[in-house]
DNA sequence: TTTGACTTCCGAAACGTTTTGGATCACCGT
DNA sequence: ACGGTGATCCAAAACGTTTCGGAAGTCAAA
């Protein structure tokens, strides 16, 4: 009813009205600007679902989020959520998001997306090494772009972050500080992000020829982070340092410690992965990577777009670097002479050098 | 092309496909079973667009999230779109979220809901006590259901947790336990729920016939609750007692009072709110309250149907109680005797009942 | 004058659904 | 024989947009 008051207001085409507005070529100058400015006077919106039902497309791209134990209060997708909204709205694109827990309801969910045409793209987080949800997108033609590699074989669109390198970065750093007993806390290496980090960790060992220290893993939560690292202390298989897969296990990890006398820092070295906002006010404050997640939002959507505009999800493949951000929980071994910093870092009175809201980045 | 093929395959019109998937009552049971096992053989799925466009109505409902320092990886809105989403899509529902820092921008995001007939209802989190938003959607017309009160006079669907109650009751149980100096960490009072947790506590204090002791107020960051705090014992102001309007800011202090070499639990109390997942982890876990925000969601789900059904948001107003969980940050005054629980929570060695993932929860 | 190119416009179809307003037929009671 | 009642079906319109395939007019070159 609409295009067609403008048309009727005008006496022109409703063709000629759709196609001023569209930026076509044959309509005239002046014509344009009337249509322009008509439209703007009665505050002319094009239906969102005329254009769909015409244009065959939906202007939406949807993204599922994981829920269930561990997986949704995790930070790192409202993160992804908060940069990649306002770009795609600028692309004119709705987000529809959907929750839904791993398994049938998560594959009715996306299923749900695809044949009902709900959205022209979708963005997949977290993705697992074997992920069934990159086969079915792939088969089904529908255009997406993933946070995180798998073991698909065909080429999609995706962006990672390294954390092979980060967690080898974070072992190597440990051993130069004179640990021999390093442990891991790991996610579930089914997920692609734990299996990279796992692997990092592993190699750092291997080249300096050191045996690994105790393992464990399982879903990134705090609860989990506090009974793992228990469970080692029990075992009396205490690590000098301990890296953790996510901030959260970290986090369980340091009270887990500091309740078994353990001072973090010192007896204990720790380090994580996120740089939640939380990291910065731990006890110690929480040596860990950040992964910046709004420039991989940022490349994601840039290639949603090109998928978007058919070009092929060959060779869209980005894998960024993590950026290592120093604090106070990961101290050299004990009876190793600290490097570069004052030894007490966490305890004492507030100077500036130790303000908890900042860290030495290290790009 | 769709109801077109089920009818042109059962040599019926496109009419009666519809009418026999549609659940109508004139046509023949018989028809109405080969309709649906034919558009059950060829996968027939309505095209929403379609169906928006003639019905006029888009099956969708908006939620803007906020954006902004210590807004957007608020676990808060997470936990809120991970229970709305299921009973939404339940109900046939698109979850549209839009990102925007308030003002400008938010204006713009929710116009753009509104006049472009994106959805046909929204939900609006953390409201302002004076918040343009709502007035702007009673103007238009558009149904909503919000996540806290205003002083908006008109009637309109809401849910809130009484945190007014939540502050008075913990204030009055840091009285009980012996503190005389209370200090508020609070959120800016132009949020609703900053401004009733601190009428809470003021009432309390007003009741018991105490000053209060230092007050503060900022975003909701650990980072801000870090810089109040150490603002405080900078000016010689130190509490005994000190209620934080969220979790993040209670971080924040704990941090804080650790670097002031402060024994929170002994030398200071500290209570917060939200029950986020690291409130258990904390060093001392912390004593909070847990908004359950999952039957917040819930109910605001079924107003929205109902909203959407047609009826009045007349007399739609829940205010739900908060769960004070009891951890180790909360301890009685110094100098007074501790009332049912042994001295030192905090430290040595772990034992069932310091077990921190678990609280003593009183409804 | 004719031809062709160019500019500007428009009618009509199409997207896939739901709904309106009957049409058709069988059957029943009168 | 006839009006009435149900049951079952359907053609066509409508939702608002975009696009296809010209049409009409103007102008310049031939």
């Amino acid at each position: 009813m609409s295009l067609r008051r403008i048309a009727r207001g005008l006496n022109i085409s409703v063709t000629t009205a759709s196609r001023a507005l569209g930026g076509f070529s044959d309509v005239s100058a002046e014509t344009r600007k009337k249509v322009r400015a008509e439209a703007e006077r009665i505050g002319y919106r094009p239906n969102p679902a005329a254009r769909r039902l015409r244009g065959g497309t939906s202007d939406a791209v949807g993204v599922v989020l994981p829920t269930g134990p561990g997986q949704l209060d995790d930070a790192f997708f409202l993160r992804l959520l908060g940069a990649i909204g306002p770009r795609l709205a600028a692309a004119g694109l709705d987000l529809i998001v959907g929750t839904a827990r791993a398994g049938e309801e998560e594959r009715a969910f996306y299923r749900q997306l695809v044949e009902n045409r709900r959205v022209d793209a979708v963005i997949l987080a977290r993705t697992r090494r074997q992920d069934p949800r990159i086969g079915y997108l792939l088969d089904a033609g529908m255009p997406f772009v993933a946070h995180g590699r798998s073991e698909e074989p065909r080429a999609y669109a995706q962006v990672d972050v390294d954390g092979a390198a980060a967690f080898r970065l974070a072992t190597e750093r440990l051993i130069e500080g004179g640990h021999r007993r390093i442990g891991l806390l790991g996610a579930p290496r089914y997920y692609s992000f734990a299996h990279h980090r796992a692997q990092g960790f592993e190699a750092a060992l291997a080249e300096a020829g050191l045996a690994s220290g105790p393992v464990a893993e399982a879903e990134p939560t705090e609860e989990n982070g506090f009974r793992l690292l228990q469970a080692m202390l029990a075992a009396g298989e205490a690590p000098t340092a301990l890296l953790c897969a996510t901030d959260r296990l970290a986090v369980g990890a340091l009270r887990a410690a500091a309740l078994a006398g353990l001072r973090v820092g010192r007896d204990l070295a720790v380090i994580g992965y996120d740089n939640l906002p939380v990291a910065t006010y731990t006890n110690p404050p929480l040596t860990t990577f950040d992964p910046e997640v709004e420039r991989s939002a940022l490349r994601m959507v840039e290639m949603l777009l090109a998928l978007l505009r058919g070009e092929s999800p060959q060779g869209m493949a980005e894998l960024r670097q993590a950026r290592l951000i120093v604090r106070a929980s990961d101290g050299p071994a004990a009876g190793r002479k600290p490097q570069t910093t004052s030894i007490d870092r966490q305890q004492g009175r507030h100077s500036p050098e130790e303000t908890p809201h900042e860290g030495s980045a290290i790009p």
